[in-house]
DNA sequence: CTCTTGAAATGACCGGCGATCAGTTATATA
DNA sequence: TATATAACTGATCGCCGGTCATTTCAAGAG
């Protein structure tokens, strides 16, 4: 009992924070432990109070620092939006097939615990109860991840810009799309009939998206290339 | 005030119901003013207090014929889907193009104003705080649409019973996926820089999920009948 | 070294939520 | 007409996100 005193390392900030610098840390702090508290009991589950608790606060103090709940989910997405960009982006190589872009797409998604069920909840439920100001920031965040994304695509699919971006916009829809799967309740192997065993089987998230990807690409690449004309 | 006594038309239960029919036509009534009010306050704002005074009841009334609000929400989702479903089958005429059935699929889908908003929440939220048996039901009726869907499909568009599955099973992830934008708040055109502006634009539901559909079902097309080998 | 001051932090409090249940009351039947 | 049964009620529960008057602490002034 009474874990007051020295917290982690160097900087140590148990007391108060006033210049900007510190306040920026403890938020930062704070959305750490709400990460990892995100992580354990999912979106719904996830109460203010016991994030406080988590985090060696109270509840009042986090609204010093997020305005919302929503706010800080907001954030949490921009955060794992970010980390997931440099990961997938750093995991291509030169030339690939479509095939090969749409597996490590795929994966480096899921791999982050945090980014799916944040971007799935994004437009129904953390935009709203957000200030405006936020929202467009936080757009601009997209804005700079989509175009990224949409550099390194052109570049490794051999695609036009226009036609990368595209691509880009698609794969979002699809990934959302195919991987709402597996956000349902975990009835793990429990006394399902086979009918819906089957239901679920045929709804797999990794062969519904890839194949989708790879239609969709090759359909985009097609369009720009008529084959016989010019 | 005293809006008691006769309610609608010659069946008017404003006495308890007693036998399975009248329990089962109250708790379509309650189910028909929870769709009214669900399309004028959306799922986060609706609650179970304010139904049961819409409805007539009192709060405990409620669970009497729904066990968990969520429950009620995925009934509501049945009974959306198979509305939507014959809807969209009966708007199909015999031979089709692609773009043609993805703008039906499309326009019918929107128009019901419940569906989507209800099926973008399934997984995540309304599937969760639902018994086992009652999901499994659910499940049942969703495997009999998209066998209806299926069916219809194959016919219009002049597929393989596999490839029509195939279709189906991925016009459901396209639908998810391209009209969440819709679902975000509304910002109506009040200040939002130009940036926002085009980003919000160039996600637009409709040609988003029509240009993908096209390529998606030529792609399946294309897949089992290779063109230059037998 | 002490005092002042203003912002960081607190915790009691608010209204509303989904859900529960002991008690009440209407009604079909004997 | 009396009785048993189950539909219905409304008070109550614990918890939620969010607010705010008050307290506390550290930096800058003297």
């Amino acid at each position: 009992m009474g874990d007051k005193a020295v917290v982690s390392g160097i900087v140590a900030i148990n007391q108060r924070a006033r210049s900007a610098e510190q306040k920026a840390l403890r938020r930062q702090v704070v959305l750490e432990v709400a990460e990892t508290y995100f992580r354990e009991v999912g979106y719904e589950a996830f109460s203010m109070a016991q994030l406080a608790k988590k985090a060696g606060l109270v509840k009042g103090t986090l609204y010093l620092y997020f305005t919302t709940r929503e706010e800080l989910f907001l954030t949490l997405y921009e955060q794992s939006l970010m980390r997931w960009g440099q990961v997938f982006i750093g995991s291509l190589s030169e030339p690939m097939t479509s095939r090969a872009y749409a597996e490590r797409l795929y994966s480096t998604a899921l791999m982050d615990g945090a980014f799916l069920p944040l971007l799935i909840r994004l437009e129904h439920v953390i935009e709203h109860n957000v200030s405006i100001s936020r929202l467009i920031q936080s757009k601009r965040v997209f804005i700079r991840q989509v175009e990224a994304f949409a550099e390194a695509t052109s570049t490794v699919l051999q695609l036009s810009e226009a036609q990368a971006r595209e691509v880009v916009k698609t794969m979002g829809v699809l990934l959302i799309g195919a991987t709402r799967s597996d956000q349902g309740p975990s009835l793990d192997n429990e006394a399902l009939p086979q009918d819906v065993q089957a239901l679920i089987a045929s709804f797999a998230s990794e062969p519904l998206f890839i194949k989708n990807a790879v239609r969709i690409i090759e359909g985009i690449r097609a369009e720009a290339a008529p084959p016989s004309n010019q």
